[in-house]
RNA sequence: CGCGGGGUAGAGCAGUCUGGUAGCUCGUCGGGCUCAUAACCCGGAGGUCAUGUGGUUCAAAUCCCUUCCCCGCAA
């Protein structure tokens, strides 16, 4: 079978090796969002999935937009007979989705018809939700409201942060796509319309979705970190003004006894890993990891050897600016 | 040439402004205390201070210059 494969991150790649890597499959080509222009330094980064078609000389194509003419010259010379899409970024026109003899399919990082959108992992993670999932569906014109093809279901474990999920979810979708490619070749495929009721967004990551709410109870802080963990990174403000990304955390529901004010460091532990625990608007968080700002990722222990963090200092908030209102 | 931080012992840092004995918190090794310990006490090892047989100086981790590398932000 013809396939063209369309994704960019890494759960993108992943899923083009797992279809790259099935019997009686041939990809065309990687369709994938250009380098971003700029990085630090001005260097180009390429996406997970240009690197993976490239290492194993795949075509790569990376259209600004697939709205206009050029596009649609290039998907006629490789002729798709299906195209499979992974977290590409776009939605994609008509003249696409009606191209290929079997479809445009798709593997989405969530159960639809929630979290449809540019982040259901991290924001599955967010919502303190115990289950998520991949679902395998056919596109249309909307974002995420094709038909439902099928839906494998991933549990979020109170260990899991974004990235181990992503990876367990990459899996699944490398596998969604096969048995998609399966079905279709068997012509056994089915197609369920999402239920109309039920549906939430997930929008991307803002920085405010970085910055960590101590005034929020312990579970939620600690959720929000592990969601943002490895990237984007949950932020907060140390007392000099400098920022610091918490990168690991668990929570201590009893931790903050005495109600002191959100965002205070309770204690610092600098023996073996160590830990620092920061009160929250119930309960606390023992912060385990972090990656100060111009410095690398590193224990909580670590940062603490370094002194640059002691009992009574308060995250989260400005130097001059009041403690009460931390809210916006 | 987008903005900024940094390279000092195995780890994280101080010391650099105001040149003049290489320090701190840990880890590690040995000893002690203890019923016992990741706790406490004592002692030791471990660093050409990223690079340049660079410049200035009586003297450079520190001031000036070179090159390389790392990281955060922003996209």
């Amino acid at each position: 079978m013809r396939i063209l494969f369309m994704g960019t991150p890494y759960l993108a790649a992943e899923t083009l090796r797992a279809v790259h890597e099935k019997d009686g499959v041939t990809v065309v080509g990687a369709v994938t969002r250009p380098d971003k222009p700029k990085g630090r330094g001005m260097k180009l980064i390429p996406s997970p999935v240009k690197e993976y078609a490239l290492a194993n000389g795949i075509p790569v194509f990376q259209p600004k937009t697939l709205r206009d003419g050029a596009f649609r010259e290039t998907l006629e010379a490789l002729d798709p007979e299906l195209i499979v899409v992974a977290a590409y970024g776009n939605i994609l026109p008509p003249y696409v989705l009606d191209y290929p003899k079997y479809g445009c399919v798709n593997a989405h990082g969530s159960l639809l018809p929630e979290y449809r959108g540019a982040a259901p992992i991290e924001r599955a993670i967010m919502d303190g939700k115990t289950v998520t999932g991949i679902t395998a569906m056919y596109m249309d014109e909307g974002l995420d409201t094709g038909d439902m093809i099928a839906r494998y279901p991933c549990p979020i474990e109170d260990t899991d942060d974004g990235g181990t999920l992503t990876e367990k979810l990459a899996k699944l979708a490398g596998q969604a796509m096969c048995d998609v490619i399966d079905a279709i070749a068997a012509g056994t495929v089915s197609r369920t319309p999402q239920p109309g009721e039920g549906s939430t967004y997930a929008a991307k990551i803002t920085p405010e979705d970085q910055r960590a709410d101590f005034s929020k109870p312990a579970r939620v802080v600690f959720n929000q970190i592990r969601a943002l963990n490895p990237s984007p990174s949950a932020e907060t403000v140390m007392p000099d003004g400098s920022a610091l990304k918490l990168t690991e955390a668990y929570p201590c529901e009893d931790g903050n006894p005495e109600g002191a004010l959100p965002g205070t460091v309770l204690e610092t532990v600098g023996k073996g890993a160590g830990r620092i625990l920061v009160a929250c608007g119930e309960g606390a968080v023992a912060v385990t990891g972090v990656i100060p700002s111009g410095k690398k990722r590193m224990s909580a222990g670590d940062f603490v050897r370094g002194r640059k963090i002691a009992p009574g200092d308060v995250l989260g908030v400005k130097p001059g600016e009041d403690p009460g209102h931390s809210e916006q």
